[in-house]
RNA sequence: GCGCCCAUAGCUCAGUUGGAUAGAGCGUUGGCCUCCGAAGCCAAAGGUCAGAGGUUCGAAUCCUCUUGGGCGCGCCA
């Protein structure tokens, strides 16, 4: 309907064009949005406002002009010049009708495109490291990474999710190294615990399967286990340095194929936690990738000699460095250390290359906000490679903070106090922890109050929505006790008997569902379609206490009940996307 | 010190990419169930859009500066 009017306007501008009035070269497309207040009408153009001084005409005699320049369209009902030089347009009342037909007719394909030319995204999200499970500052990525590939998906792309699994680090290292070391505390050894490894109750569990596995195979006493190793931080020494040298002990004591075994047990245990937690917060991925499998095939070699042989590395200092300041980075990075192995950026570069090659249109990462500064060395990378940085965009999610009895709550995941994603989903069920994490704009700092997501009550926002879609189903299954029939009489017909003001906000909010659903997902903004959900629920549950729906006038209870189930629909669509079920019943 | 993000009602947040009189929820106050589900609806009160300049027909929105907060500035991942 807004492309429509646009081509109409479009139109009468290439006329005044012809005529001479003024000329419409390097102009470009009109604009036409919504009315705010529906006094102006239905859609509102500013064209005459923005081309007034380049035609040197007023802005209100332009407008005159344009629309008397307009064509006809059976659909318009009303065209005016208004305020400073808008034109205001009205639909006609039939063409607010036709919605209904559309939705019902759709069903769950209503507000989706299906664009002739399909194009690949690749959207990796999450990404935590496989050291412990997911928090609640995880979940915010999830639900927004998960929510934008759907939104991705409605619009037309072919979409393919991507979890990167961080499995070649320091960190799996102190990972396997704690676990060791709670198995020695099983298995009666007295160990001091280091600082800076995992505390948390998992990695009791991890060591407790590893004794039921093996066990004492891997014991060792733990006077070995300590001596000579460097102070550890409250000892006056580096809890760092003393990290390093437990793992090497560790290495050294177990021996390679026990230290894998052990290494591999914890990778295996909690990537299927993250796994099956993500599950059931009805986040899934096409593909799990391993960062290890870069090292493993090379391609992280492979990498860095291209660089080298493309000249874009040098060596100072031992370290080799590549040269990102000539790429829009604030400063050159290390990619191989001095001691021969390659940072974290190395394979990061390998595994975006690799993404490209596997024929991706776009990419997309959803990172934590404080990952921020990362991503200009990675499209540096890419530049110097000869590919276009625009194929990738970085999504930044900035943490949830959350909140308790009116406390903020801290977490860290080494010393093992956070809430853990799954304790949330346990707490306040998927479908709230959903709503709530794409509620607000990514951007903006989140307040997590754990005791509004608990509350059963009407507090809660998520159930409102819900209640909306419960509501119908209500009215529905009354119809039918009442032996009304269910059945909806196809077409437009009987829907001019929707007259009331409430009944004319809700198709037009209903219309706009496509818009919203375009817009969510091009600015990756899903929290545009929740507000929408909730206006639409809101005009809803207006609708119900102003009108009775199950009238005895049959054309008029038809009417409305196609409305009614018109709007079903588009909740019901709409959730999916963020996905939140729609209840039937609560 | 440098860079990124943010600042809107008592609280939590929207604001259709520069549009017409800045909107919701919670909280507060008052009203609505012999009627399809009251997890609902209606109404009232509540604002110097952090501050100061600038850009123009028009600014919460764009530019500059100031103030105040979050984050980043490893050869950690």
């Amino acid at each position: 309907m807004k492309a429509d009017l646009v081509k109409l306007i479009q139109h009468a501008l290439d006329d005044l064009s012809t005529q001479g009035v003024f000329s419409a070269e390097g102009m470009r497309e009109p604009m036409v949005e919504r009315t705010r207040d529906p006094a102006h009408g239905d859609f509102a153009t500013n064209v005459a406002l923005i081309h007034s001084k380049a035609a040197k005409i007023p802005p209100r005699e332009l407008a005159e002009k344009i629309l008397a320049a307009l064509p006809d369209a059976p659909w318009l009902a009303h065209a005016e010049v208004a305020g400073p030089g808008f034109i205001n347009f009205r639909l006609s009342a039939d063409a607010h009708l036709t919605v209904v037909a559309s939705i019902l007719d759709q069903g769950e394909q209503f507000g989706r495109s299906n664009p002739a030319q399909r194009q690949k995204a690749h959207i990796e999200f999450v990404s935590a490291n496989p050291t412990g499970p997911l928090h609640i500052g995880h979940g915010r990525g999830a639900a927004y990474g998960s929510a934008i590939a759907n939104l991705l998906e409605a619009i037309g792309y072919d979409v393919y999710r991507e979890y990167y699994v961080n499995d070649a680090g320091r960190q799996m290292n102190i990972l396997a190294t704690s676990i060791w070391l709670r198995y020695l505390e099983l298995v009666g050894e007295t160990v001091k615990f280091p600082t800076n490894a995992y505390k948390g109750d998992y990695i009791w569990d991890i060591a407790a399967t590893l004794h039921r596995e093996h066990g004492e195979d891997y014991r060792h006493p733990a006077d070995q286990v300590h001596a000579n190793l460097p102070a550890d931080e409250p000892d006056g020494g580096n809890k760092e340095q003393h990290i390093d040298a437990f793992i090497e002990r560790a290495q050294q004591l177990l021996g390679d194929s026990a230290y894998q075994t052990i290494f591999q047990l914890g990778r295996h245990v909690i990537l299927a936690d993250i796994r099956d937690d993500l599950a059931r917060f009805r986040v899934n991925y096409e593909n799990w990738y391993s960062e290890q499998g870069l090292f493993d095939s090379d391609a992280v070699t492979q990498t860095i000699e291209r660089m080298r042989q493309e000249n874009l590395l040098y060596l100072k200092e031992g370290n080799w460095w590549f040269r990102s300041t000539d790429y829009g980075d604030e400063k050159d990075r290390v990619v191989v250390r001095e001691n021969g192995s390659p940072t974290y950026f190395a394979s990061d570069i390998a595994y975006h290359l690799d993404k490209i090659e596997r024929g991706f249109d776009r990419m997309i990462n959803v990172w934590g906000a404080d990952h921020h500064g990362y991503a200009p060395r990675v499209k540096a990378a890419l530049k110097a490679l000869n590919h276009d940085p625009k194929c990738l965009d970085v999504l930044l999610v900035q943490f949830a903070v959350l909140y308790e009895n009116g406390e903020k709550k801290s977490m860290s995941t080494r010393s093992g106090e956070f809430i853990t994603l799954r304790e949330l989903r346990k707490d306040v069920g998927a479908d709230a922890a959903r709503f709530f994490y794409v509620m607000r704009k990514s951007e903006q700092h989140m307040d997590f109050d754990l005791d509004l997501a608990r509350s059963q009550s009407n507090d809660n926002p998520v159930y409102y929505v819900q209640y909306a879609h419960a509501r119908i189903c209500a009215v529905l299954r009354q119809a039918k006790e009442k032996g009304y029939p269910t059945r909806i009489t196809p077409g437009i017909q009987n829907l001019t008997r929707l007259t009331e003001p409430h009944e004319s906000n809700l198709l037009k909010t209903l219309a706009r569902y496509p818009e919203t659903l375009h817009n969510a997902a091009t600015q990756a903004e899903p929290h545009q379609l929740v507000h929408y959900l909730r206006e639409l629920a809101n005009e809803l549950h207006t609708y119900y206490n102003a009108h009775q729906f199950l009238v005895t006038d049959e054309a008029l209870r038809d009417a409305r009940l196609k409305l009614i189930l018109a709007t079903r629909q588009v909740i019901k669509n709409g959730l999916a996307l963020i996905g939140v079920e729609a209840p039937e019943k609560m």
